[in-house]
Formats: C-alpha cells, structure tokens, sequence
DNA sequence: CATGAATGAGCATTCATTCAT
DNA sequence: TATGAATGAATGCTCATTCAT
C-alpha cells in the first residue's frame, strides 16, 4: 500500500481516494486514446489495474466518470485561475496568465487537454448539463479580466467581453486541438506549442488594446 | 464507379444521388442533434424517410456517413472560399470574408454546423484519418492568406501564418460552439453571431496588423 | 420458409405472428423447466430457434415475455371457460367443468401448468400488475358460478362465494403443482391428476350443497 | 453440529445464535417484500443490521438463507402441528387446528406466509431438494389425520387421504395468497382471513365426512 | 467474530449490418 | 433498387462472494 500519505486525513470525498484518483487518471488516458464512446469500461478498469466492478463504486457509470473528470480538472483550473489573476497587477499580465495556464496546463497533462477539447463534444445531453456550467464560470473569469480592462481604459470598449472571452477560448482550444492532431503517433513538443500560445497572445492583446 | 442510368449533373459517386442527398441531409439533421455515437443508424432512415437496408446501398457504413459529410460539406466550403478569396482586392476583405464565410455558413446550416463543430471531435481514429487532411487544407488556406498580407507589407511578420490561421478558425469553432450551446432549446439568433463575428474580426485584424 | 398458414390472414397482433409464438411457446418450455429467474433470454432464443435480439422484435423484454405469456393463455382459458359454463345446465356439471377444464389444461400443457403456478408467485410487482387482474377475472367467474348455485338454492348460503372460489382454485393449483413436483424427473401420469380432479370436485361439491 | 459455547437450549447448528436469527428474521422481511430473486444480500445485511460478509458467517450462501427459513419455520409448524393434533380428540377438530394453524401462522407471521407461499415457488432445482421433503412431511402428517378418520369411519373413505391433504393445503395457500395479493399495499385485515378460514373449514369438512 | 471494499463472472439488451424477398 | 426482419457480437452494469484487516 506504500503511500497512505497520513492515512485518513485525505482530502477525499470518500474513503479509497486513492482508488478513485487512479481510475481517474486512467480514464484520461484512455479517453484521450480513443475518445469517449470508443472506450470500454473495462479498459478503464485495466489501465487502472483494479476490477471492472471497483469502477462503479466511485462512479455512477460511464457517463459519470467523465462528469467528474470534468467537474474536477476545470475545477481546479477554475481555482488557480483565480489565485493567478489576484496575483498580477496589470490586464495584459493577466491574460498572458490565462493563456498560459490554458495551454500550460495541457502541456504538462496532455491527455488531460484531450479529453478536455475533444471529449467535451462528445457530451450526452446530460453531460452536457454538468460541464456546461463550469465552462460557463470558466467564461465569465476571462469575461470579467477583459471587462475590468476596459474600464481601465487599458482595452478597448467597443468590444464585447463575453465575445473576447469566448474568442480567447476558442482559439487556445484550436491550438491545442491542431497541435493535439497535428502529430498522431510522436510525442508532441510543448515548445511548439509555447511559441504559437505567445504569438497568439501578442496579437490578441495588440488587437484588444484601446487605441489613442 | 458505377455511375448508371447516365445521371450526368451531379457529380455523384453512384446514382441515385437524390436518395443519397436526403440521407445526407437527414444524416446532418440527426447527428446535430444527438452527436455522431448516439444517433442510430435507423434513425438516420427514419429522417430521410428510407428503409435502414437502404443506407447501405449508398455508403459504406455509419462512419462513412459521417465522412461523406465532410467531404461533402468541408469540400464546398473550400471551393466557396477559394473563388471569394480571389475575388477579394485586399487581405482584410478576405480576413472578412473568411469569418462570414466560416460562420455565415452555420448561420444558414445550423445543423451543418453543430456535425463541423461538434462531432469532427467525435470522430474515431479511422475518420480523423479521413476529415484530418480536409481540415488542413482550410486551414492552409487561411494561412496562405495570411502569409500574403505579409509578404504585402499588411499584416505583421512576427505570428507565423499557421499559428494566425488556426487561431482564427479556433477562435471562430468557439464562438460557434457556446452560441449553439448557448441555447439549449430555443432557436438561438443569428443576429447574435453576426455581432460577434464583425467585432471578433475587428479585434483580429487589429491584433495582425502591421505597426509601423 | 415451408409453412405460411394463409398467409396474411393470420391472427397475430403483428405480422411474424409465426415467430411470436414459437418464441411463447419456447419461454413455456424453459421456465417451466428453470424458472424464470433462472432462465436466460438466451436460452429461450435456442429453444426457439431464433437469434437472442429477434426476442425483443415481439417483446419489451424479458419480464415482458412472462407477462405475455399469462395475458395470452390466461386470457384463452377464460374464454374457453365463458363458452362452456354458458352450455352447461346445472351448478354441478359447471363446476365439475371448471375443475377439468383448469386441470385438464395443464393435463395437456404440463409446462403452461407450471409456469402459471409456479412463476406466478415469481413475479416482480410489475408482473402482479398486470397477471393480477386477468386472475381476478377468473376467480370472479367461478364466484359468479357459485353464486348462481346458491340463489338457485342448490348451494348453501353461509360460504361466501369469493372464499368459495379462491378455495376451489387454490386446491386445484396445489394439486397441480403437487403432481408437477411429485415427479420430478419422470413424465407424471395423468390418469393420475385426472383421478385427483374427480375425487376433489366430489369433496368439493358434497361439502357445498345445500343441507336440507 | 459444532454446538460450542454450549449454547444449550435452540438446536442451532452454530454458535451465534443471536445474530443468525436476526438475519433469518431480516430475510425474511426483505423477501417477503421482494422475493427471494429481486432481494440482494446486502439488503438482508442491512435489514439484518450486520455487513454482507457477516451473512456468510451463519449461512452457506443466498440460497441457503431460504433453505434454513424452511427449515427453521416449517420444521417449527411441524413440531407443533404434531402437538396440537396429539391433544385434539376428534378428527374434526384436528382438521379446525390444522385449517387454524396454516393460516394462524400466517395471521402473526404474515412475512413468514409470504415467504412459504410465494417464495416456495421461486426456488431453483436446489432448493426445491431441500424444501421438497419438509414439505412433503408437512403433507402427511395431514393425510395421517385424514386416513385416520376414515379408519374411524367418520370421513368418507371414497376419497384418497393424500388427494384431500393436498387439496386442504392447496386451498388454504390459495386463501392466504389471495388475501395478501389483494391488498397490495394496505395491511390486510387478519379478521378478514380467519373468516375465510372457518368458512372452508366447515365445506371441506362437510364434504369429506361420512354419508350415512 | 465482524467488516465492507474489492472482485469478476454473468447477463439483459442494443444496434450496425446483412440478405431473402 | 429497395425493403425491414433477422441476426449475434459486443458491452455496461449488477451483485453474490471473498478476504485482508
């Protein structure tokens, strides 16, 4: 049992976290391999070395072990997106932040980003319930940074934040999708994607930036 | 390559090419609304009002229906482009052209839209392997675009046209992703997308710009 | 596909009316041998002679198969019954009918006799909706019968009717069953049920004449 | 028959006496409830108030359950309908106690009369091995009471004692089953099934006794 | 003795695909 | 060409049972 990492303090929800995060973890590996559907559970259940079973007490069911790949990942996006923003001073430092932290995040946990950008389309109806909210939060942090410009008269105003936010998004989001599908097979290089996430940010700051 | 009973016009693989045009349609209509894995392939007979056995007389299998889409559809998107693409004096013009064309599009082919958007990510490796090549030709596209306003002197030589042109069409997939997501039931309004592809494409184009 | 009775004509609710009833007739034979719960919907398919998902061509699903197979041979047995206690005169001959007619069935389709009594009580409460009240149906005629005896004043008056009925049927169905488990492996002999039948209805019938 | 600890008075096979009856109690319940099919060990655990694996400390497995509540309850009925029949004088008042006692039972036990009545029918092959010739037993001790009575000459003595030990089972399982299905939600009225109790009583003894 | 997390065999059901008509 | 009844492989999920603690 090696780590037991101060036994029951454990921040899990319920007892056997560990069990839970490893099932979670597989389940991004092996989503991102071969999407949603196309996935067996007992491929999950394999690639986390526990029983086909094990799975279905932590999660309700297949569907759900995608919710919560969801609910906790961007969440915790969501979490240290916030501390980051209080943390800058300036507008233009702080969308850099998010443009790092959105394509940081999958640089370092690639599956992690595919199952994001790939399988979020996946989504049921019911999926789509439980991760649109969070996506929505995750909007409105990067609408309210923009807005907060603008009053700065830092960014132009004839711009809507909302449609900045999503722009903003989006674009990350293809980034990552081409950069994801650009190389099937080979380990991707981050530094490929380092270099298009800053260019990008300079000409989405240039293009936001009030003029005089 | 068959191609009985002379059915000259079309450019149609086999005949039959009304039958195989209202499974198409009715193919779009349905994996709009349900996504690619949930819809049923007697569903898809059902919408276009043929028998289930019918289907396979036209395409090779559920995933091919998928494909033919895009290169039905992504096909007549590259054609569109490239003619208005030449008929345009100036790169913005074209930039312009390029966000209407991409979302003007959607605005008129919701359905097509949401299949582009939503289930090009759903696809299994077998079909990335089909719409993947398609997608890059638009975007190369784009990017050659892009390249041109540089070479003009137009837009800046500092964002590589690839980096620009994935950007872009990210940017855009995202504003129509939260649009139609935007609004779970109800008819979301054209008007609305409309709005946010002039400012986006104020916004970019003001971020690609050439200082001087 | 040698036998089509008529062709269209056919009674059944759908067409394949033929298969309908092999597979009803299939499901008889295999939960009277296993038991409902026991019996998988797979092995129905091979005493059929059908694949597993043609099953569910004719049924909802498994508990469907059950309760179906009541509402048809129930619903048949109250028919049958209605006819003959309608040509018979006297109180006695009907229930001396009603007797044979309830044994004399399953003398005849032993594996519907044991799937009525046995698999009767299996049922979930979604069965004991729907078997519930065609058994009602049937304890009421016999109720009616008895009533009739005794304002005609051949029954006595101080038993009540309904108690009358549910007693009748209960002793037949435990003399069924009896007999079915008695033996186990062999083919029970039905000279042997048939005698039982008599000798009760004689009990039956002395113990409710009227005492003058 | 281990019999450690010396727990002297219950014959129980085990030690433990105390938890085992509150399981068999529990299963009782839940089965009784469910049927014995639609009820999972871990309901019977937690009706039990102990862990699912606790029920594997006093039972073999699932089935066993169900064979030690016959074994347990029927053997129960056994020994008293011994004792009752010993005290009586006639045999028309054996036959009251008889009547009384299956019902009676039931009117203070009325899970336990589900269990019997409905769940004996549940049983697989197995079970009905085990259950068959308690059963059995049950059955003739009856029929002794019967043949008796012919000996005396004051039953008929055209009529098989075991036919009229079978139908007198048969009839009275009717009743109680009957009067528990009939008031599927609602507490049934005990008063309710004694009368229906005395009324047979009275035909069936009528109709077996001696014509003269 | 007691626990209950973990197991994994087992099964109902679905649905893409075929093919006799 | 067109049909749609029939197929049967494939899979999510359940739950009786085990065993380390």
């Amino acid at each position: 049992m090696a780590e037991k990492k101060g036994s029951s303090a454990k921040g899990g929800k319920r007892a056997g976290g560990d069990k839970r995060e490893r099932i979670l973890q597989a389940a991004i590996r092996v989503f991102a391999k071969n999407g949603f559907y196309a996935t067996r559970v007992s491929e999950i259940a394999k690639a986390a070395g526990v029983a086909d079973g094990t799975i279905y007490l932590y999660f309700e069911n297949k569907d759900d072990v995608l919710v919560q790949i969801f609910e906790d990942r961007i969440g915790k996006l969501l979490e240290i997106l916030r501390r980051v923003i209080a943390k800058e001073e300036t507008v233009e430092a702080r969308i850099r932040r998010i443009v790092e932290l959105q394509l940081g995040l999958l640089e370092e946990e690639r599956d992690l980003a595919e199952v994001i950008t790939v399988n979020l389309r996946q989504s049921s109806r019911l999926l789509k319930q439980y991760a649109a909210p969070l996506f929505t939060k995750y909007l409105e942090l990067i609408a309210g940074v923009i807005a907060d410009g603008q009053k700065e008269g830092v960014l132009r105003r004839d711009v809507s934040p909302r449609i900045a936010a999503r722009s903003l998004w989006g674009a990350l989001d293809g980034l990552a999708l081409t950069w994801a599908l650009g190389t099937p097979e080979r380990k991707p290089d981050p530094a490929t994607l380092r270099k298009a996430a800053t260019q990008f940010a300079t000409l989405f700051l240039d293009g936001l930036r009030a003029r005089d």
